[in-house]
DNA sequence: TCTGAAATTGATGGCTT
DNA sequence: AAGCCATCAATTTCAGA
């Protein structure tokens, strides 16, 4: 799918305001409202647009804490690192998992209550999934950006 | 603010279905219109929901590449460390900074078309900052999961 | 592909329980 | 606080340019 100025513009937009009303969205990216409607609605179909989601604030709901989780494996054979993952985005504390090229085998974002409660998560359920060898974390001290808005 | 299990259930909604109709909330978490409409402002002006979004497809806007970025400054000073973080959040490619309390002073997730727009990312803007000692890049090969919904 | 009008559907606020 | 109801506004569809 290709995407013109226009498109660009609406996913800017978008990004910002996810529940803006086609009626405002078409005036800002200056198009009536159905060509707006419909240019949108391609965009989803497409999956460029994934979907929308309410964006909360982690410590007012009480997760204090957010833990970077350095993950080794026993082996780095596909069943290993499948089963792995499979267990890992059932787990809503984990709110990023990457598979590495380098040195560890898996980074892991993970969202706690406080250290006690990620304490607890690693040892009820990090640690007892199968093939894993080792975890180390590090904890950030100040949360200085964290967007989901993509530069476009 | 407290929370009961409404609010809960509605921030559950939500966080998966941003654009959600008032309506279809309401049937969801079992109340009428107006209340549920009342009690989502008040979530808003709480600023317990921080903002909607849409969420983008990054590859399919051209973005196939993520790097951590693990950056050491000169100094720790109170200086050093706001002149970064004032920077770096300006810079969209930077969809994530965390100032750390360990080894290095700052882990940054960023986002590229591949990695040669990445190089010249990092030469031109990350590595141009004032006080930016050493940088070490990481480079993960499979995204297994990245989430904007916390668990509650 | 856009514009503009018409019909359907949703948001919203006051009042009652 | 929640439900009901009336009003107002937005979404959505479709004909025509």
């Amino acid at each position: 799918m290709k995407l013109d100025s226009i498109d660009h513009r609406i996913l800017r937009v978008l990004q910002k305001k996810g529940r803006i009303q086609n009626l405002e969205l078409a005036k800002e990216v200056g198009l009536s409202p159905s060509p707006c409607l419909r240019r949108v609605r391609l965009l989803e179909e497409a999956g460029i647009i994934r979907g929308y989601a309410a964006l909360l604030d982690a410590p007012k709901i009480g997760l204090k804490l957010t833990v970077f989780a350095r993950v080794w494996l026993t082996g780095q054979d596909v069943e290993t690192t499948d089963h792995f993952v499979q267990q890992v985005i059932q787990l809503p504390q984990v709110v990023e998992c990457h598979l590495m090229a380098g040195d560890c085998d898996f980074i892991l974002r993970i969202v706690a209550a406080d250290l006690d409660a990620y304490r607890q998560f690693q040892v009820e359920h990090l640690g007892r999934i199968k093939g894993v060898k080792s975890i180390k974390t590090e904890i950030p001290m100040q949360e200085c950006k964290l967007s989901s808005e993509l530069p476009l």
